[in-house]
DNA sequence: TGAAAAATGAGCAAAGGA
DNA sequence: TCCTTTGCTCATTTTTCA
């Protein structure tokens, strides 16, 4: 009896839980209930997720808030083909097996060694070209990005829903300072880049040339390690200082590797004798590509964390820059989880003219780094929207009929649940605040139709 | 082919400071 | 009191190396 209870309890918060996450996704309550009755509550979300999809596809939806969800019929046929062909291809269960479909039941999606994407700057040879599949080409384009190294099945999941693009793997080390492993996916043509110039320095010495003086012959790095959102504290600088000072010069093996995996970890630079310090926020801003004191004006952790979780600016600015001859007379932007603008600053020094960007962005100090930036350099128009969730179907719609449509919808969802270095809730694109991709999704597909009806 | 090393947009509670 | 900083958490996946 009592071992009946807990188990109805458990599956009865577990679909709780499940409804929450789907509506979270932008689904209707109701169908998200019928989702789990049709496929159990053990289904993984990605497949609740298709079943909702498939179920609107199909019809059979007759309740509902329709207007919200409608897909033209084109559309419907196409995701709910996109859906069983899927199911094919990675011999995936059908829908209602209880056996979760969750990423160790994905195809794998091997990144690329080097990590160079389709291609990179003054490197034709390795320049690959690509059909993009029927349904993904524009308009509007767009441009998604997040981490490279999340959780298996992530990026295959990703992909499906974002019109079964490849993925474009680049780490920012082969155009900057700093390594930064992201996956970009987007329906952009990939001729004819260029490179924002100056070149940006690729090793730390050419970047910062004064730490050459205190930088010791058994630090072999050149380059730095993915730029992270928090630092090291003065604790660790002080221990590192005392493991060197009673040791010799140089000192032995074991002192090196300690104080090597520190400074790897923590991105630590030589600043004087036996001390190693992190970098400070304009030195991040420079190896991101921003304006010097971008961020300028917040508590220094908020400028670390904002930094840590932005674009590089050289390597977005490389892709977008096919951009520049299509849109001479400029461009308007849906710019979403904008953060400090990392989209707005490649377009601005790739000099394309945004006449308008709608930005969404939940963090208040980062909608006024933006503000602080557009109001200074630009002359178009910035609209900011606080919740992607408050980004309606109906008011795309709107703002598309009022902007004549968009031109790029750009945007990196949060990666809180994907990050390797997230201890705590790396529960893959069902967690929490990862789950927003499901909105970029939503938002693209609703600025499509919109765009189509014009 | 396997084990070990390295890398990674993080999050929490508690201490510290204005 | 509230906000910022610090120490600790010890996961998952890919790459390197024997």
């Amino acid at each position: 009896g009592d071992l009946l209870d807990i188990d109805f309890l458990r599956e009865m918060s577990e679909k709780d839980n499940k409804i929450k996450s789907l509506v979270d996704m932008g689904f209707p309550e109701d169908e998200a209930n019928m989702a789990i009755t049709r496929c159990g509550v053990d289904a993984a979300l990605t497949v609740l997720a298709d079943s909702v999809y498939a179920s609107q596809a199909a019809g059979d939806c007759h309740y509902g808030n329709l207007s919200d969800y409608e897909l033209g019929g084109r559309k419907r046929a196409r995701l709910m083909e996109g859906s069983k062909k899927k199911r094919k291809r990675y011999g995936g269960a059908a829908q209602g097996n209880r056996r979760p479909l969750d990423g160790s039941h994905e195809e794998p999606m091997p990144l690329p060694n080097p990590m160079v994407g389709f291609n990179l700057p003054n490197d034709r040879l390795r320049s690959v070209t690509r059909r993009l599949p029927q349904q993904a080409i524009g308009p509007p384009f767009f441009y998604y990005e997040n981490v490279a190294l999340a959780p298996k099945g992530v990026w295959a999941t990703i992909s499906r829903f974002l019109y079964d693009i490849e993925p474009e793997f680049v780490d920012s080390k082969h155009l900057c300072a700093a390594a930064r492993k992201r996956g970009y996916i987007h329906n952009l043509p990939i001729e004819n880049r260029f490179p924002l110039l100056p070149l940006p320095p690729k090793t730390i010495f050419e970047a910062f040339p004064h730490y050459k003086k205190w930088w010791p012959s058994w630090d072999p790095r050149r380059q730095l390690n993915c730029l992270q959102t928090s630092m090291s504290s003065a604790k660790l600088t002080e221990r590192i200082q005392c493991a060197l000072a009673s040791s010799g010069n140089p000192p032995p093996k074991s002192v090196q590797k300690y104080v090597m995996d520190e400074c790897r970890k923590w991105n630590l630079v030589w600043v004087g004798k036996n001390k190693v310090a992190h970098l400070e926020p304009d030195e991040v801003e420079y190896l991101l590509g921003f304006p010097r004191d971008h961020t300028r004006g917040v508590g220094k952790t908020e400028r670390f964390k904002s930094l840590g979780n932005s674009f590089q600016v050289d390597t977005v600015a490389y892709h977008l820059s096919v951009l520049k001859d299509m849109y001479p007379n400029g461009v308007n932007v849906l710019s979403l989880f904008t953060g400090i603008g990392g989209g707005e600053v490649a377009l601005h020094r790739l000099g394309i003219h945004m006449r308008t960007v709608v930005s969404v962005e939940i963090g208040e100090v980062n909608r006024r780094i933006l503000r602080g930036w557009w109001d200074q350099t630009q002359t178009g128009t910035l609209i900011e929207i606080a919740d992607v969730k408050s980004l309606t179907d109906d008011r795309i719609a709107t703002f598309v009929r009022r902007f004549g449509g968009f031109d790029l919808v750009i945007g990196g969802s949060p990666c809180n649940n994907l990050a390797g270095s997230n201890r705590h809730h790396r529960d893959g694109l069902e967690g929490e605040q990862s789950a927003l991709f499901y909105h970029y999704f939503r938002i693209v597909d609703a600025v499509k139709s919109a765009m189509g009806r014009m």
